[in-house]
DNA sequence: TGTTGATATGTTATACTATAACGATTAGCA
DNA sequence: TGCTAATCGTTATAGTATAACATATCAACA
């Protein structure tokens, strides 16, 4: 599972830019340095980075420190589903699997914050059962499992 | 679903706040004022409040109106399951299962902000497969559905 | 009874997260 | 070119949560 396993992290990164690249191209959609700069650094990391983190990243690399300037970028990654917001931490993460239409959930470990991304289908497991007699319609599940990943196991 | 039906909710409040006394004296709790109070509060409410709100009504109650007063009662109140913390909305809503060991699940409503709570098998779902087979251990799950409820159908 | 340790409260201050607002600039297109 | 929508720069402020420390309460128990 990425996020949790070793893998070629630079391949990673570069695919996933270029598909965000490419699709915004063919969707008219602007992929600006500083979007582009906070896919990168989100993408440097499988875990959930706060805004006011990624914030002072991008202040190291010369763009203005204003919050506005982090959460725009987030906005329009979160928007067009190349990044995903923990709602449990208050942060963002990369989306392991863009481009494709998906509804996402999080394993998050809570020993050393890795996020791992896997499908959803909450609605259509129980809780869409009880939706569906309740005549609650879903439009998106927030599914975020608090746990511990396979490399901290006996870590506390 | 309570929360959204209509139902008798004077009973809906001196139940539940029974319930939770009878819980705190045999385990030897104290269900001070100030906690039995934000109780009643977020009882008083099928939806969720945010803890300044909350601390507002507590000020017209006469008690002291700083933060640390509404978030003490409520981390209290979550710990021992009275009421739980809804992630997407930063805000608690009382527990509709007291005394009852569960891993809950809500369906919040856009429009009204009326909040149900379900049973979650998100544990033994498909994460918990995904998880299983990852050796991710789950020690709890956040599952917070949002959509409309039966009451807002038809209201955009 | 007096000590002690655990729990709860009062209070001040501060940290962290997020958005409103408005003007300046730029990109895309008729 | 001129128009319009999108983006960005910047200041200010709103909203959420906790640190820290002093005080108070109460039950266990020597
Ligand atoms: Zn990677
Ligand atoms: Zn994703
Ligand atoms: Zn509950
Ligand atoms: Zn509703």
């Amino acid at each position: 599972m990425i996020g949790f396993e070793h893998h070629n992290h630079a391949d990673c990164i570069s695919t996933s830019v270029e598909a965000a690249d490419n699709y915004c191209r063919t969707a008219g959609l602007q992929l600006t340095p500083a979007r582009r700069r906070v896919l990168e650094i989100l993408l440097g990391e499988h875990r959930a980075l706060g805004a006011y983190d990624i914030l002072e990243i991008l202040a190291k690399n010369g763009f203005a420190a204003q919050p506005p300037v982090a959460y725009r970028a987030l906005d329009f990654l979160v928007k067009h589903g190349f990044a995903h917001r923990i709602e449990r931490l208050n942060a963002f993460v990369a989306c392991a699997h863009p481009g494709i239409e998906h509804d996402p959930s999080f394993l998050l470990c809570r020993i050393c914050d890795a996020v791992a991304e896997a499908q959803s289908d909450a609605a259509s497991g129980r809780l869409g059962k009880v939706a569906e007699t309740t005549g609650f319609k879903i439009e998106r599940a927030v599914v975020e499992a608090v746990g511990v990943c396979p490399n901290c196991r006996g870590e506390t």
